[in-house]
DNA sequence: TTAATTTTGTTTAGCATTAAACTATATTTG
DNA sequence: CAAATATAGTTTAATGCTAAACAAAATTAA
């Protein structure tokens, strides 16, 4: 057995700051490869809203959205606005809580949604076919529960 | 055996969409929670390139760091800029090129990343206990070689 | 009930980023 | 050699983000 005295597991903290690291390059990679791809006025942030009303419909608040994409309210107000400008969504006030506003998806922006898919189609079948897709999917996991103490461990800066 | 006629494994798209998800979210974490920690004027983006002086030394091109870290010279130029204000790196002619210039770490450089790295000791410290290193430990390989697969296929959109 | 606190969403200022145009210097080609 | 091309770095405009201050409405406390 290794002693247990003075400083805490230095190597774990080496690797936890590699693997930051390593996902904040990939992180850099995907988005630099993707965003060339999008159709002309849809960004990164306003796909995200979309895809998540397209798999899971129904309403819900900026708050909601913020806190599910983990940004501020603030940028969250920004790419509403974007995507209401573009008729993509629909943004009306909740009748039961006059603070709030509820956010919907519209037909038009579930064209735009899969028209957005469409042209990401090929860039992912591509590199689908490159790499270790078992190895990939066995790395999913950890990074699930890492991505779920991060979650939970945070200060809950904005909201 | 399952057939191999029509489109390509929708599977495997599905997985690399959620895979680069789940990393974008954790990027968003990780910065969101590390950001607060860093001292007064020091960005991730100007850690990032001491870190890397502090680890491996020498001198590198503007060019060759906004390769490193996969951003368009623009923001490299943006990031030493912020720094040799700071007097943190040191930026000199090639006299070999002259088109190019040669970037250096300071001696404050260091002491500067050396007082950030410890700022961030606790934060790392903490996360490690709450962990499954070994499973994180046995996701960076999967990790490292998409990161690798993602480098060769980009496009140099600026460089 | 009234006052204090919390929650929701917006706005503003500042920063880091991309994309594109630009200048200057090197390299390659004819 | 001269012209065309490529490379290195900067600058500008636009975007998306955070942080902080704010206004409006709801909730909680006294």
């Amino acid at each position: 057995m290794t002693e247990k005295k003075a400083s805490p597991p230095t190597d774990h903290q080496l690797l936890l700051f590699s693997l930051f690291t390593e996902i904040g390059i990939i992180q850099q990679l995907s988005s630099n490869a993707v965003r060339p791809l999008l159709p002309k006025g849809m960004s990164m942030a306003q796909y995200g809203v979309l895809n998540h009303f397209a798999r899971r419909g129904g309403t819900e608040t900026p708050a909601q959205l913020a806190s599910a994409f983990q940004v501020t309210k603030g940028a969250m107000t920004h790419t509403l606005q974007r995507l209401e400008a573009q008729h993509f969504v629909k943004i009306k006030p909740d009748p039961a809580d006059a603070r709030r506003k509820l956010v919907s998806v519209t037909p038009k922006g579930l064209t735009a949604h899969a028209k957005t898919g469409r042209a990401l189609v090929p860039y992912f079948t591509e590199i689908a076919t490159k790499l270790d897709i078992p190895a990939l999917l066995a790395a999913l996991p950890a990074l699930r529960a890492l991505r779920a103490y991060l979650d939970d461990a945070r200060d809950i800066a904005d909201s």
